[in-house]
DNA sequence: TCTATATTTCTATAATTATAGAAATGTAGA
DNA sequence: TCTACATTTCTATAATTATAGAAATATAGA
């Protein structure tokens, strides 16, 4: 039985291809080498669309797709949303990308539809 | 004059958003993984879809993604493409997630509009 | 509680991308 | 040249994603 790349009709779609799409934009991508300088303690939204130039609708639109796979992370600080980048997701995709097979046999080892960070 | 997250409006999609574009689908991601498997010397396209089980004409669709994204190369023999991984492409998104500024600050210098491979 | 501020969700619309049959192109061998 | 085969391009249609104003939600401070 090659389940090599076989693919389940209802299973969802992967987080690592997830976390390509959300790299996969121009604004997208800005707002990730733009939290790559901030560091730890991230930036909050308003600084983001600021610096972007885009309404606030739209860049959470974004920021949930970068959520969504995982790519960053939100703290609340008051009235204020801190964004911030998730490198535990980012190491994920470089080993995925120097070798996919092995990277995608451990996750299939690893995943247990539990992982929360 | 703050050149960080300035951007033309004529400015084309970056190539490193196209990579990530070409990664971020289901079917294309699949194609990365298989192409992987197969080395330089790379696999005909009917057999890329014939493992996929998707028409030729949705194949290849998806091979000029990725083929623009400079992530895949090809080689004619006879009437039969041979599709292969170019891993220097590769290599670049890897640094980009590693380093986005640093990456974007060598790939400023470095882009002179010629680059063939 | 009232008001201001920060952000998100809702909603409609615009724009882009994906799918796949049919037609076209390129190549090999008879 | 004729036929078969491999692949791509053309085309229409379906599906998905992006955009941003308006409304809703959450929090802080007066």
């Amino acid at each position: 039985m090659s389940t090599k790349y076989f693919r389940k009709k209802s299973m969802k779609i992967s987080n690592i291809v997830k976390s390509f799409i959300a790299l996969g934009h121009d604004t997208r991508l800005t707002i990730y080498n733009l939290l790559v300088t901030k560091g730890e303690s991230g930036i909050p939204a308003g600084e983001i669309a600021a610096e972007l130039g885009i309404p606030g609708a739209t860049l959470s639109f974004h920021l949930t797709s970068l959520s969504d796979a995982k790519l960053i992370g939100s703290r609340r600080e008051g009235r204020t949303v801190y964004y911030f980048v998730k490198y535990k997701r980012v190491k994920k995709l470089i080993k995925y990308l120097k070798d996919p097979v092995a990277a995608t046999a451990l996750e299939a080892e690893t995943t247990n539809e539990t992982e929360v960070e």
